[in-house]
DNA sequence: TAGACAACGTAATACTATAACAGGTCAATC
DNA sequence: GATTGACCTGTTATAGTATTACGTTGTCTA
């Protein structure tokens, strides 16, 4: 796998790559990847990925699901890390502004991105059986979020598309 | 204005009538039929709109604004109801199951449901500047994230489409 | 009218998030 | 090499959001 320390590129594998969470995948590899990119990126944009910081998205990476900043905090304090909970606000506030993490606001939490660096505006679809959340590319539903915005003058700044729902695997298991 | 107690009728204009939460409109009347719907919802539905529910209601209905469960809490305080959390927080699940309360998780908020008893699946439109809430028609908007949810094995059961930009007068006053 | 059940009210607590301030690190500058 | 200033980490304290548990009242029905 290369260092994938470039913005989105049609021609590289790892961008065009869709959402692994659902899928059977080598996770130690896809997560070593993801970390490899959110140093380059860092280092990119002149913006430390400090000890804190990174083991903070170490520890969301550990799985495709969202953590709670208290859960995060738990984590930390036994890694010798501040027992406060600025500490982890703090660390997941800056992955949050960097992008290399997603708020799942229906869940007040979490999640590492999978596709830190390529330009993408996901919908996240989270399983209320297992927990795994996924990032679904979902430029088409904010063309359509932003055609229904228009007929009524709205201009659209951010937004956030959040599904719940079942996993291919959860749903076998029905 | 008729009593609109039937479920989404395309030949009925109340219930074509799009989101007027940006539009200059006769909000007594706005609020005062939503109110008639939900009395009649809430009969077809074999439900009680109890005077705290009904109260919660009309007080979303002040506004097309979203409101904290405290804010709604300390109203109902002072109209003679309860003081403690529960009391709030149960009025306004019970109106979120019925399907006449929203909740903007974006805000730990809840607005009124401007188009109760018409099958729709809104996404809302939250002005950062005023706080209006409008909900826009998003059937293609679920549409396209279907889609995308299909793509990855996944199957929706609810969406939440939360979109935070510039209402149409806040824009103008840029 | 007795029983079942829904709704309301309270107290207590859990969970999520931020404000305010002190000390430490590091790079750039004098 | 000392100094400044920006940024980062840590702390205490507090604010804001939501739920659990339990007793009482009200309503409907057999």
């Amino acid at each position: 796998m290369h260092p994938h320390d470039h913005p989105h590129d049609p021609a590289c594998t790892a961008c065009t790559t869709p959402d692994l969470a659902f899928a059977p995948h080598d996770h130690a590899g896809c997560a070593t990847d993801v970390l490899t990119r959110a140093d380059a990126l860092a280092a990119a944009n002149g913006v430390r990925l400090t000890p804190v910081r990174r083991r903070v998205l170490e520890i969301l990476l550990e799985g495709h699901r969202a953590m709670g900043a208290y859960d995060v905090l738990q984590r930390l304090a036994s890694d010798g890390f501040g027992h406060q909970p600025p500490v982890a606000y703090r660390a997941l506030d800056f992955l949050v502004e960097q992008g290399l993490v997603h708020r799942i606001h229906r869940l007040n939490a979490f999640a590492a991105c999978m596709h830190p660096g390529e330009a993408h505006a996901p919908a996240f679809l989270i399983c209320t059986a297992c927990h795994l959340v996924a990032e679904a590319p979902a430029t088409p539903v904010r063309a359509a979020l932003n055609k229904a915005a228009k007929t009524l003058g709205f201009t659209i700044d951010t937004a956030h598309i959040e599904a719940q729902g079942l996993c291919p695997a959860c749903q076998a298991l029905q």
